[in-house]
DNA sequence: CATGTTTTTGCGACTTTGTTGCAAAAATAG
DNA sequence: CTATTTTTGCAACAAAGTCGCAAAAACATG
């Protein structure tokens, strides 16, 4: 995938921090937090800017968010549209969407309408084991 | 159920603070975060203390967190043990144990290994509907 | 490619959540 | 009742996240 390209179809300005926000994405394979992007990109844009930009990515569907106890706020490329697990291994930290889980046989009781779901599942994840 | 047996039997010395905030939880049917706690005792405590029980209770296993986006930390006490989903209404607020919904069938592909793990749903419940 | 308009950024100040060390106060054991 | 242990309040702190505003960058258009 590429940025530019990523950015263009999602109708965003091609700002570097932008640009270099999402490489960051598209080179990981982890949930990230703010935190963990700033390092990556050496501090080169401010806080809020990196804070306004994962929002952006956000309502665009381009990242989404893991939620996790006592912890900050993950995010991940969406590659898979479908409603999915995640997994953090509680050892490496990774996270992992596991999309081959199928959820689909969750069925709330009458009159609960659903919006959203965030479901987290953490353990060890089979590199750590 | 009784707040000052809910501490003996939980080997928790019984400290006003901890028998008013238990007290709160048992009068509320929905999740709490420590500021709603705070309000509900007319902050007659310290905030690290609210925390520093919040804390005990959860290791204790007498209450239980309930983790949402953008979202403080909320505590239900743990009625049933069963692993479930949690409810969230987007329009009241209120946060509902689904322990009818059955989440037995959710298996984790070769190599991970469960630890904990956190179901919510976000949406309509069927008193705002 | 020059220019006017729109969007985005950096800065700084701020709010809120949650934690910690320490001395005083309260609870408990005997 | 008293010694010991636990808990509390205070104060200071750290970190996450937000917001207004002026400057800078991106974009559209001729």
């Amino acid at each position: 995938m590429n940025s530019l390209a990523l950015l263009k179809s999602n109708k965003l300005s091609q700002t570097s921090s932008r640009i270099d926000i999402l490489e960051v994405f598209l080179e990981s394979d982890t949930g990230l937090t703010e935190k963990e992007i700033d390092e990556r990109i050496d501090s080169k844009y401010d806080r809020a800017t990196v804070y306004r930009t994962l929002k952006i990515f956000r309502e665009k569907g381009i990242i989404h968010p893991i939620i996790a106890e006592n912890e900050m706020t993950r995010y991940v490329l969406k590659k898979d549209p479908v409603e999915h697990i995640h997994f953090k291994c509680e050892l490496c930290g990774n996270v992992f969407c596991l999309t081959e889980v199928n959820i689909s046989g969750i069925k709330l009781p009458k009159g609960f309408i659903k919006k959203e779901a965030n479901f987290l599942i953490s353990g060890m994840c089979p590199g750590c084991n």
